[in-house]
DNA sequence: TTGTACGCGTTATCAA
DNA sequence: TTGATAACGCGTACAA
């Protein structure tokens, strides 16, 4: 293994000009550099990661993370979950993850949040990027002090950030188009819902994946609302019901956004006979009970684990080791269906 | 944080002494060692990895690796190629990873390379328990030797192993049916095909799993084949495609171990409309090919990727730091259609 | 511009 | 039975 000693020896040098060359930092004398960054790339040197991680807790690095915590956002509670454990897992090396929680999704309560964020002067930030006034004004603030950021779940364009942990939501609708070719056995009449979210992008995405795939592949497949009337408001599901209604025979459902899942329940009281099969996002213990009674047929996952923890390490590799991250981490889209839920939830 | 030199200051002894205890090392006194556990366990003493690594090293680990490698085996080439990256990065903490590549299943050319494996003199050992009795000798033997091993794909009964990492080849079974029943919408005539596997147990497992799902979720899917005639030869297929000639509507088809899947187009040929919708296991480039072509509709993965990587890390973890494994790591039973395929192979 | 020395936490070895 | 010390690889503050 090829280490700075060794390095140091080799070329004749101290390990301390062996160091300054291999982190770029100045006060070394261009012939010695040369030389030295020479045998470090012929010899293949990687730094040894038990060191790095042990002289790095001398950096006492803080890191931010910023999610929302609300009793209806399942999805982000796992995330939360995992975000915590990891933290756990860093303090060893050295490392603070402060927690800014979410209570609502409004500028009024998130603008108070991030000015503390402001002030207790962190060393990398992991965030969702949403579209709302308080969050873009406190993107750019970060980015004008050169603080690192890492995007979870939602990523935002002409922004500078360290990396983006989350699904590509295009192909998740590419994914729905999939199960739906399934359960329909590729033919027949099928319809879309969403709840309408403002503050993301996702569903539009997701939608744009759906109809493309279906579109393309599957040409006897109809979507009998394609065009409208597949947006309901909270708690009404008025328009989805009537569609319910009208056509007689539905094969499928794709619920992109469900809010609180009740519509999958309110669906399932019109159609006695199970015909309609629903497609859906995301793995809770809601779902996992809808699951169960035959409800939900199959959800697609976005492993919220992943997006909780990896920022968290992504940020601290970067800051405490130096280790440069890929611009993007995409999620796995896994289908969960009743009998590959269980460990999930 | 708590660490050894912390305890030794309040315990008042030297840190060697705090070392001897925690890792249960003869040669210290009845009455410092409970004083120093005492502190250790109120302070929650938690190793240090970082520590534990940079020490570790010294020990030179020799860790063995033996797995099939021959054309056939696409999954178990992706388990090996995992395996080979993550013996690159233990390669830092001092340890060597020796293979031993089983080209043919057979004793004959089994045996000499265990043999071989015996006399390397390793600190632990992972493999596939094949019921072969070269193998089962070697595991024997090794076993007497106090040599950990840990299982990995297949686990098996009345033998002492450090861990399993693997599916759980009955829920496997179960998920298949959940499939079945997606693709069917839970009624009309399906059918079984596998390859017979004399080594391992794994077909049956899954084929009980399937069955029992089935029958309680779903009485309204016939099994055409279920007691009888769902055994292929290597290469002659003519038993499946009887069935499948003499059923008229045949909804689908689960292959449970599809041997070099050319079985896929064979059934194919006989079904022009396309209805027949096959569910397999495993993710490989071939089969990729198959449902690009929409002959296979979905199949159900195992992570070769971790069953390569962690069997190692598992030993490094026990050998090189003292940390006992969990008995069992399943692996998730992921599925794929084509949509979430591109990504694994 | 370069070299030296210490500390991080753990383990092993040698001395007492 | 115990203590002291060196070593692992890296980062950095300080000295030359």
């Amino acid at each position: 293994m090829v280490t700075i000693k060794k390095i140091a020896e080799i070329a004749g040098v101290s390990r301390g000009t062996v160091d300054r060359v291999l982190n770029n930092r100045p006060g070394v004398n261009a012939e010695t550099y040369h030389k030295v960054k020479e045998i470090a790339d012929k010899l293949g040197y990687e730094p040894n990661m038990a060191g790095q991680m042990l002289a790095a807790r001398k950096k006492k690095i803080r890191l931010g993370f910023i999610v929302c915590d609300t009793p209806v956002d399942l999805f982000f509670a796992d995330v939360y979950r995992a975000a915590c454990k990891k933290a756990e897992e860093l303090k060893t090396y050295g490392v603070t993850v402060h927690f800014y929680l979410i209570k609502e999704l409004s500028d009024k309560v998130i603008a108070p949040l991030l000015r503390e964020a402001e002030e207790d002067d962190l060393d990398g930030i992991a965030l969702v990027p949403l579209k709302m006034s308080s969050v873009q004004t406190f993107v750019n603030k970060m980015n004008a002090r050169k603080v690192p950021m890492v995007f979870f779940n939602l990523d935002m364009e002409d922004v500078q950030r360290l990396s983006y942990v989350g699904c590509d939501y295009y192909d998740s609708g590419k994914v729905a188009a999939g199960l739906i070719s399934l359960v329909t056995r590729e033919k027949g009449k099928i319809a879309l819902a969403t709840s309408f979210d403002e503050q993301s992008p996702a569903f539009r995405q997701r939608l744009e994946g759906f109809i493309k795939e279906l579109d393309e592949e599957y040409p006897q497949i109809e979507i009998v609302n394609r065009d409208s009337n597949f947006v309901f408001q909270k708690g009404d599901y008025s328009n989805i019901l009537d569609v319910v209604k009208r056509e007689g025979h539905l094969e499928a459902l794709y619920i992109i956004n469900p809010g609180d899942y009740s519509i999958c329940e309110e669906v399932e009281k019109l159609d006695k006979e199970r015909r309609i099969k629903i497609i859906t996002n995301d793995v809770n213990n809601k779902q996992k009970s809808f699951m169960d009674r035959g409800i939900i047929s199959a959800t697609i996952g976005q492993q919220p684990e992943k997006q909780g923890a990896l920022p968290l390490q992504i940020l601290y590799d970067f800051i405490g080791l130096g280790i440069e991250p890929a611009n993007q981490y995409l999620t796995e889209l896994s289908i969960h269906i009743k009998q590959n839920i269980a460990g999930k939830v």
